[in-house]
DNA sequence: CTCATCCTGCGATGTACGTCACACTGTGGA
DNA sequence: TCCACAGTGTGACGTACATCGCAGGATGAG
């Protein structure tokens, strides 16, 4: 692990909390994963044992439906935690975990993690203020299920994956988000059609230029407008 | 606050690790709020610096989108809690919480709860697993929305709330839900009308009896098999 | 009691979006 | 190098659901 994976895991929730001499520890008794894109790395109905944190690359979460739809919970960047759920809560879990591009994981066994948490109550705060972000994101997800149509939802989510992987350029704000527009299209909870049809439709009015798993925004003005 | 009340609140999250001296400390700190039906405890935008347990009635939480449409994020019985998210994520209340019928709850203030949760490290654990298990349940329903039809929503929520509100009787499970259609419908993200006839016709079909805020449910097999 | 308001029931109509079908393009593996 | 296949683009069609409209019941405030 470099020092740049040292930072990146600095800013996971699990070790904003911890002073050097804390952190230290814990990242003893992390192992690393590497992942080949549409790798999977754990499926639904599995039982976990540990969590991870997203070192380099991305990863989706997705849920399969009985009858083989899917659907995309979030793709996941650097610093950013998943399969936390199942150590607070045993159960197996409910989504699995693809690699969307190569990359690689900071992994930590839960049977290791327990003991730690006791001894440093000041990380469950931490983990309680990320839990309760992402059920506000989650639940406002929702409502845009409910009340805002797909172009909308696919605005949004591209506002979405500009903030989080987006890098200005000449001309506007390149966002390689490495999905497929059925990925997208699973994540905005549409069909891969649709999707395109709005693509199109924000690309033919100049608010972006539409690449290989990528997007230049040219008018994100325009865009957030219109995804409200 | 009776015996009665002392058991409802030791079955919330917050209460569960605690011993006996543990809880009367806790519920020294609690104040009591009465509401009638129709009544508004907090709204989106304020500012939240308390959570409730249920004792007694039920609550809806509700989010109003810009062009005023509701939809409803969950109704709570005795026992659940709410307004704990800008507890541990200081921001403004994302909902509104609002009586559905008469009831009584336990108010506790953030600043009174804070010394205690930090004196009391093993509560925190009980809360990771508690908004665990809410994400968990929000990932189900935004799956359902994607994937599952209204009439499947509304057999889905109906089996939901006969499992927490129903009361077996003659002849089959009797759940009085207190909802109006429009709430219910605002429940599982479809209109009052596609909602009303989806009751009539599971009505029709034999599976329930509609009745005023409420129903009889006479085949929950037939009602469970609809909701997947 | 009685009127106003809330709630329910249900048909008519419009439409957003899913499904299907197919053609084009790019890309990576043999 | 070429082929296979994954990804994209776009039109034609069907349908689940929202919206609108209205009428009959229940409810509760005065």
């Amino acid at each position: 692990m470099n020092d740049r994976d040292v930072e990146v895991l600095g800013r996971a929730p699990l070790f904003e909390a911890l002073d050097e001499e804390g952190a230290k520890a814990l990242r003893a008794i992390v192992s690393e994963v590497h992942l080949s894109r549409g790798q999977t790395l754990f499926s639904e109905d599995q039982e976990g044992d540990r969590l991870y944190v997203v070192l380099e690359g991305k990863i989706k979460l997705t849920r399969t439906a009985p009858d083989g739809r899917e659907n995309l919970l979030s793709v996941l960047g650097p610093s950013e935690m998943f399969g936390e759920l199942s150590l607070f809560d045993p159960r197996p879990r409910t989504a699995s975990a693809i690699a969307v591009t190569e990359g690689r994981l900071a992994a930590l066994g839960h049977s290791d993690l327990w003991p730690f948490l006791k001894g440093h109550p000041e990380i469950s705060i931490h983990l309680l203020r990320a839990l309760a972000q992402r059920l506000r994101r989650t639940n406002e997800n929702m409502a845009d299920l409910v009340f805002t149509d797909v172009p909308g939802r696919v605005a949004k989510a591209l506002l979405d994956l500009a903030e989080r992987f987006g890098q200005p350029s000449e001309s506007g704000l390149h966002v390689h988000h490495d999905l497929t527009q059925e990925e997208l299209a699973q994540l905005v909870g549409a069909s891969r059609e649709t999707v395109n049809k709005a693509l199109a439709d924000f690309a033919q009015r100049g608010w972006l230029r539409i690449e290989a798993r990528a997007v230049q925004v040219l008018d994100i003005e325009r865009l957030r407008k219109r995804s409200r």
